[in-house]
DNA sequence: TGCTTTTGGTAACCGTGGCTACCGTTTTTA
DNA sequence: TAAAAACGGTAGCCACGGTTACCAAAAGCA
């Protein structure tokens, strides 16, 4: 049944430690719903009655959040064997507390919340577990949000920006690379406008610290970056 | 052992569905440490190894974190019965992610995390409870968060006042309260500077949406308040 | 009780960054 | 392959809010 997904959710934090047998008859216990989005669709909307946890099963899609002043924050970008809904799966009001909209063609797995804490009745021994892996999964959301948090606390804009470029330098381990956001959407990682973001990384690059074209970035003087940075 | 502690530990949501028996059961099963600070002094210090999950019993603390540029943010104030540190228990890298003090003489508890998860050698039946507990604690910190998240993510200071202002009238219900944060305090919070907001408030004042002087706050347009918010 | 510390309001100055507008380039879609 | 849409850089304007400094009131402490 859920055979042509075995390989993406086996990499799903979920389900880790469950081996594929198992993981059988834990989903048949779930009983999700699998459905298809296109681009730009709405897979979920902020308010809404919460339908249940979320995994990405193919495609990718973006985790965001109006303000009613109409800026639109991103929260985060989802791919392949990543969920969303993990934070409101066990809150009290039970509705979304973000708007996730399909990236691209993508297809989503959707997990009744009670399910997944409510004992089985059959009894399965890998309910534990996916408890378990549940608190780590949340723990870790928590923890980047705090991340997040220490981002959009930074008060100037050289210091998000040299924030941001020192975590890909180290994440990648190079001092050129590919940028992972398009302009406008590190705009609205940030926190700020993006002619403004523009300006500013124009005016980086004047003076030496950075060199960019598009996508591809290098960074010129790491020491002065992290001077920046806080 | 715990007998002094037992009425403010019924009412953590660690322990909550355990009856007083087994919670010292459980008390013993996880082999806590109790420590008292005074006014000002380090509970834990960001970066330092990770030493448990907190619980306050007595006093308060001040959950802050630095930024390099030396912006202090408040992250959070916890009373008797609330905890700290519930992400930070299953991370990974095993250092607190944020810098506790206390905010006047207090006592707080803290538990070895791996006890929480690991199964109970005499397999002790409110561990599955603690489980499940912990789990809610975190989805809620996390949400929490995701709060915290959306104030900072305005970009006014009008927004944030009147979101602030908006929330604790929501809170009290009542168009008169008392603020619960000093002028630094929300300052710190809105991630604003300390003159900039009073010049705010003060401003606002002057329009006729709000009246206050000191810690006594006056709600006068609450419409006009919702249109400033976003 | 007087002294010190903390807290909060106000004012002047000015820099950061938001906003709008425009244009060239790249990518997508028909 | 042409038209349309998305993307990214630049410029000018100016307001919001940071910074510093000072003072008055309240609270803590001797």
């Amino acid at each position: 049944m859920f055979k042509k997904w075995m390989t993406v959710l086996s990499k799903c934090a979920l389900f880790r430690g469950i081996n594929p047998e198992e993981l059988n008859i834990v989903l048949a216990c779930l009983n999700p719903k699998v459905s298809s989005y296109d681009k730009n669709e709405s897979v979920t909307v902020f308010g809404e009655k919460f339908s249940g946890l979320g995994v990405v099963l193919a495609g990718e899609v973006v985790v965001v959040k109006d303000n009613a002043a109409g800026n639109r924050v991103i929260m985060a970008v989802n791919g392949p064997g990543e969920m969303f809904g993990e934070m409101a799966a066990f809150s009290e009001d039970g509705v979304w507390p973000a708007t996730v909209v399909a990236r691209g063609a993508c297809t989503v797995m959707l997990l009744p919340a009670g399910k997944i804490v409510g004992s089985c009745e059959r009894s399965c021994g890998s309910h534990k577990m996916l408890i378990t892996n549940m608190l780590i999964i949340v723990s870790d959301k928590a923890l980047m949000l705090h991340r997040k948090v220490e981002y959009l606390a930074i008060r100037s804009m050289r210091g998000k920006i040299s924030t941001f470029l020192l975590e890909q330098y180290k994440r990648t381990g190079k001092d050129t690379f590919m940028m992972p956001l398009k302009r406008n959407e590190l705009a609205d990682f940030l926190n700020v406008s993006r002619p403004s973001l523009s300006r500013e990384m124009s005016r980086m690059r004047d003076e030496g610290v950075i060199d960019f074209h598009r996508d591809s970035i290098k960074i010129k003087q790491v020491d002065v970056l992290r001077s920046m940075a806080g």
